[in-house]
DNA sequence: ATTAGTGCAAATTGTTTGCAGTGCC
DNA sequence: GGCACTGCAAACAATTTGCACTAAT
C-alpha cells in the first residue's frame, strides 16, 4: 500500500461525486503532484481487485467509488452525474427469482433519467 | 432504412446472444459481405436513437440487443455472456422510492456472477 | 538485494468522423 | 439532381503495457 494508493483511496472515500480516472488524477495531484495517469489506473485496478473500490461503467465512461455498502445509482442522462441511492429493494427476492445455476456476486441497479439539477432546464 | 440497417436489425432480432459491434459485423457480412465496421456503428446509433435497439454497457464492452420489452440482464463475470432475465421486480415501487426531483427514463438492472456454463469450472 | 511500485511514453482497443463515391427517390 | 448512406481510412479517446528507474523492506 504505497502513498499513491492510499491517496487514491482517500480521495474516493472523501467524495460522493463518483469521479472518473482523470478526475481522481487531478485530485491526487493536489497532494502528490508527480503522479501519473498510468499509476491511477493501475492502482484503481488493484483496489478494485481488493474489493475496496467499485467501478461504475456508464455509457459516458467509467467512474470510481470507494466501496461502502452495495447501493444502486442514478445516472443523469443530461449531465452524467452519478447519484447514490439508498438500498431500495429486496435484493433477496431478486436472488430467489433467478433461474437455477446462476450465482450472483453483485447486483447493479442503475436508473437513468434527469436529475433535479437538470430537470428544470428546457433543452 | 437501407439494406445494411435492416440486416443489422434482423441479426439482433434473431439472436439472444447480445453481440458486440464486431460480432454484429461478422454476422451481417454473411449476407452483405462488403459492410464496414463504421456503418455498423453508425446504424447501431441510429437504431438506438429510434428506440429499436438497446445498448448494454458492461465492463467488458458494449453489447447490443433488439428491443422487445425492457428486461434486466445477468452478466457472467467469467465468460462475459449476457443473459436475459424475466422482468422480476416492481419497477413502480422503485420509481416511488426515489427522492423528489428525479425523473426516471430507464431502469437498468444488472446482476453479475457466474452462469451455469461456468459455475462448475474450478478456475 | 530484492521486490513491488513508479513515471513516462508508446501501444492497444473501441468508437467516431471526414471524405469521396453510390444508390435510391 | 439531390440527399442520405456507404466503405474506407484516418482521427480520437480511454485504458493498458513495456521499460528503466526508485523506494521500501
Amino acid at each position: 500500500m504505497t502513498r499513491q494508493r492510499q491517496q487514491i483511496l482517500a480521495v474516493l472515500a472523501a467524495t460522493r461525486s463518483h469521479p472518473s480516472a482523470e478526475e481522481v488524477l487531478a485530485e491526487v495531484r493536489r497532494t502528490l503532484p508527480g503522479v501519473s495517469l498510468g499509476s491511477i489506473y493501475r492502482n484503481l485496478k488493484r483496489l478494485r481487485e481488493a474489493g475496496l473500490v467499485r467501478e461504475i461503467v456508464t455509457a459516458e465512461g467509467r467512474r470510481y467509488d470507494a466501496v461502502t455498502s452495495p447501493h444502486p445509482h442514478f445516472v443523469c442522462e443530461r449531465c452524467s452525474r452519478v447519484y447514490d441511492l439508498p438500498e431500495p429493494v429486496a435484493a433477496e427476492a431478486l436472488r430467489r427469482a433467478l433461474p437455477e445455476g446462476f450465482a450472483v456476486s453483485q447486483i447493479h441497479l442503475e436508473l437513468k433519467g434527469t436529475c433535479p439539477e437538470c430537470g428544470s432546464l428546457t433543452s
